[in-house]
RNA sequence: GGUGUCGUGGCCGAGUGGCUAGGCUCAGCUCUGCAAAAGCUGCUACAGCGGUUCGAAUCCGCUCGACACCUCCA
């Protein structure tokens, strides 16, 4: 059997060409892709989440084309320094020390609230999932290389990249369409900055102070790497010196990305990446989330409600939802208004989905349903369009109902079609999830009992008693169960 | 100041030379004991000003505005 990409062509934006480009991995049937984790000294927030899932929904439809893929994403656990002056400080050493516990234990506490947060949003796990303090030794080689080829130096213990020097026969600045002499000329004044040979050069290794408690040894004294090294050291060793897709937030382009190229060019002469996919930022207000100014909204918030920002809460689906409306390279702007609209147009898919596999069939098809699950694919294709895809399932929605009514017809055959189709592209690509299944499956009891209900409301209307069933019907409304009166009988749903 | 992205109907968001996504809201209808829910129908927009073109939301120029990066951030 042939897979699906032989017959699915992936056509994806390129940051370092600007460009919209065929995907060709380079070994036939493979994917090697490396996104940049988080830098766990805090809680995450939905921004950061929104560039996982995006990364989520790339690696799930590359997976449900049929492609091997090998899925690497870090955990920065050391280095990332607070400010990039000489003094600066290491991010999770602050917070240990402002803590008063060890570095590990920031670590630990936040690496497990990272991966129940995306559990939650049904992100996932990646293939590897690699720690900058579990690969100390590959960083201290690459600059061992780096520094034999001429492009780093030594300085009071810590070593720096020779931007300038390696700008003499390499382009710094290439992905994130930068000039060396417009940064040399804008370059802003910080104090402290006496090692570096000028201020364009970023450290590979830090030299650790008498009271910092992340050092490991070096050929250069005890120290730390340098944040932009971890991802080049991990990406090559478990993906190798050139692979096929490298992702993270766009606010990482530059200079994060900018100095993992040079820093494998530099030390083994090999351009990286081959594909370079940058998702956007989540909005709050207008403005980017962020950890330092506290502009952010927390996963917790989304779900308890518990928020100055919204009325009510919502479940880790509709946020999904919400989030795969728009395109990952688009900016997205989160609102209550936004996820109020996201979760109506969520349920509304969700139980059209449900009524699928209870329609009926006929010897002939009015729809044509091989058009419509290209129609799929073609979104997808076209840089991992979800927005469309959404819309495609809408489409879909309106068919189901169209069938239903027996105002369009379909064949047993077709129907299996669709109905897969329909699964693969809501729940194994999207990676959405049915929430009434899951409360029906785990409250049995409950179930049963509203059914009970259900039947005495019925009972009670067949006698028009209706003060028994009005009854019956808004205060299960009061408890958050709606009672739903369709042509079939009754059904609820839990709000 | 430099680099880049973008400005789409009441709201959210696709599209990116002609065939006018989709969701939400709203209005009407169907269903209903009344509702709710659901379904159906309707609502023709592309910041402004020029230009290219038979034809532009889509390409080019200018103006205005927003955001991001240039310093840690997904």
């Amino acid at each position: 059997m042939t897979s699906l990409y032989s017959n699915q062509s992936v056509t994806l934006y390129n940051s370092l060409s600007g460009e919209k480009e065929l995907f060709k991995p380079i070994l036939e049937g493979n994917v090697g892709m490396y996104v940049c984790g988080p830098t766990v000294y805090s809680n995450v927030h939905l921004g950061n989440v929104r560039t996982f899932m995006s990364f989520d929904m790339i690696f799930r439809y590359l997976k449900h084309l049929g492609y091997k893929v090998r899925y690497v994403r870090n955990i920065t656990d050391a280095g990332h320094l607070t400010d990039d002056a000489d003094e600066g400080e290491d991010k999770i050493s602050k917070k240990a020390r402002l803590e008063q516990i060890e570095p590990m234990e920031v670590v630990q506490q936040y690496t497990i609230d990272f991966h129940n947060i995306l559990q939650k949003f049904n992100c996932l796990p990646p293939s590897i999932e690699p720690t900058a303090t579990g690969h100390i030794i590959e960083q201290i080689e690459i600059i061992k290389e780096i520094i034999d080829n001429g492009y780093a130096y030594s300085e009071n213990g810590s070593v720096y990249f020779d931007v300038l020097k390696f700008n003499e026969n390499h382009n710094y600045g290439k992905l994130s369409g930068r000039l060396l002499e417009d940064m040399i000329t804008n370059t802003r004044e910080l104090t402290a900055q006496s090692e570096k040979k000028n201020p364009q050069d970023f450290a590979l290794w830090k030299k650790a102070e008498q009271q910092h408690i992340m050092r490991w040894p070096s050929p250069w004294g005890d120290g730390f790497p340098g944040w932009h090294l971890e991802c080049t050291a991990m990406s090559t060793k478990y993906l190798g010196e050139k692979f096929d897709i490298h992702g993270g937030g766009m606010d990482l382009k530059f200079p994060h990305h900018e100095c993992e190229i040079a820093q494998s060019e530099a030390s083994n002469g090999q351009d990286p990446v081959n594909y370079w996919l940058h998702a956007n930022m989540l909005t709050l207000n207008g403005k980017k989330m962020s950890k330092s100014t506290g502009n952010n909204i927390f996963p917790a918030e989304i779900f308890s409600g518990e928020s100055p920002f919204l009325t009510k809460g919502y479940s880790p689906s509709v946020a999904r939802f919400f989030i795969m409306q728009a395109h990952y390279r688009s900016v997205l702007d989160f609102s209550n208004d936004a996820l109020l609209a996201s979760e109506k147009g969520f349920n509304r898919l969700m139980e059209a989905i449900n009524l699928l596999s209870a329609l009926p069939t006929s010897e002939k098809s009015s729809i044509d349903i091989n058009s419509w699950i290209q129609s799929c694919y073609d979104a997808m294709n076209d840089d991992f369009n979800s927005p469309i895809l959404i819309a495609q399932l809408f489409e879909a929605a309106k068919y189901i109902y169209q069938i239903k009514d027996g105002k369009a017809s379909i064949t047993q055959t077709d129907l299996e079609k669709f109905q897969s189709s329909i699964h693969a592209f809501v729940f194994d690509i999207l990676g959405l999830e049915d929430l009434n299944i899951a409360a029906e499956s785990n409250s049995d009891k409950l179930n049963g009992a509203i059914e009970l209900l259900i039947q005495l409301r019925k009972e009670a209307r067949s006698n028009k008693d209706f003060a028994t069933s009005d009854q019956i019907r808004d205060q299960l409304l009061e408890l958050g169960i709606q009672l739903k009166d369709g042509k079939e009988g009754t059904t609820f749903t839990f709000s």
